[in-house]
DNA sequence: ACCTGAACACCGTTCAAGT
DNA sequence: ACCTGAACACCGTTCAAGT
């Protein structure tokens, strides 16, 4: 497309600035286009939280227009649906090291990883969900171990669910605080300390401090590790358990 | 606090104005209170959804100028905040049938139920949860019957977050749609055939119309019953194992 | 085809003023 | 103490106009 590179070149040589195309405008930015915008707007949700992602805010990082942006997506909507998959292509779907559970517990890992990475677009994964080429892709990776596990298409389905409820489930769930409690809620992040003495509460204050953070390391292996025990359990006691590789 | 009742009662039993009491005025709706905004509230979101709550539409609904919400609500957030606990006061939290695990089953269950039953206000469930009085104590009874059941305090506590997260979860996944795929993307609900040709996802393609929709009956169940399978193995593999009646 | 500026119909919330 | 109207600083998006 650019071939004013190659031209350039040999009309320069005699000229010492190596390293330097002098092709390249390096004062204006690349022309905008359906993927710079995508990635503009993910780096901003990454730094600033989903809520400073204003299609006027993206704009002005852009250097462009508020309008412009409309050319390249049909609106804001869109813009996130595409972020989401964007983010969902981290996600590794072709590892094939040991049986159909350890990669299934390979693939809800990586993809929870994918959304820990990008933990405040996570919350834009609500209601209606429009599933893009890289989400097909982890879905049909799931539902194929599913169904090499030796599951029936519609219970394969059910289990899919659950994961994957689960998994996106853990990134939206935040941190407990109470509501308007005693002391100060400015802290924000004051602990598990509720608005009921501890008599009507015994057993929030026995777990104590244990119930602070969601995302504590390892929480997030305990139910999937809950979930996938489940599954098997289910395999076993409809007899229809695939060989595995003892 | 309203004492005119009894004296207008007395003044007026020569007139027939049966059933009707002269006291109460019918054309101003009651005072607001900080109860009466939420529950307005609550339904606007029940019967229009989270983008239809504001605070302006509100207080048209409430007829009321949009700032006097702010004499007893500090915010919007707060607002929401109130919404989630009102709901979570719906879940009973007080059935003793059974032994713990179905009393854990139960209380899952009902917890599903009060949040389907306000499916709209269950997409504000995200980030930051501020947890109230009525939420609190559904923590506590899950947490009273993780003890029961012969959980750590630190184990209990990552069991009661993979069912909290669970079952948050479940409510705000909606449905799969594809996204932009070949046809019209106006219908909505059009099915799960996505934008990569069958070849390609053979799984997806074999498990077809059960990929659907997530709200099929019994799936919430079906995850439930993988985690609490999962919770029971965990228990008797530790050799913990309270005493179940059998 | 792509970008722009002005404008429209909204938001949540602050503020000064009323009673 | 509680409510009001006007105003501020924003939104997403439409539209007519530019190149």
């Amino acid at each position: 497309m650019n071939d004013q590179s190659s031209a350039s070149r040999g009309r320069c040589d005699s000229t010492a600035w190596v390293g330097v195309d002098p092709s390249q405008d390096y004062t204006r930015p690349p022309p905008l286009s359906r993927p710079r915008i995508v990635r503009a707007a993910l780096s901003l949700v990454d730094e600033k939280g989903l809520p400073a992602l204003t299609m006027r805010a993206l704009a002005t990082e852009l250097e462009v227009s508020p309008m412009a942006l409309y050319n390249h997506v049909r609106d804001k909507e869109e813009l996130v649906d595409l972020m989401l998959d964007l983010v969902l292509g981290e996600v590794d779907t072709s590892a094939t090291e040991g049986d159909w559970l350890t990669q299934l517990r390979a693939l809800a890992r990586s993809y929870h990883q994918a959304l820990t990475a990008h933990h405040e677009l996570a919350q834009a994964y609500r209601g209606r969900v429009r599933i893009g080429p890289h989400g097909l892709l982890v879905i049909e990776r799931a539902i194929g171990l599913l169904l090499e596990g030796g599951f029936s298409p519609p219970e394969a389905s059910d289990a899919f669910f659950a994961l994957f409820t689960y998994t996106v489930g853990f990134e939206q769930m935040g941190y407990i605080v109470r509501l308007r409690g005693g002391a100060t809620h400015e802290g924000g992040e004051a602990g598990y300390y509720p608005l009921l003495p501890p008599e009507q509460i015994p057993a929030v204050t026995t777990v104590g401090p244990h119930l602070d953070g969601v995302h504590r390391p390892g929480r997030f292996d305990y139910g999937l590790d809950l979930l996938l025990a489940g599954l098997q359990a289910k395999l076993a006691q409809s007899g229809k358990a695939a060989a595995a590789p003892s």
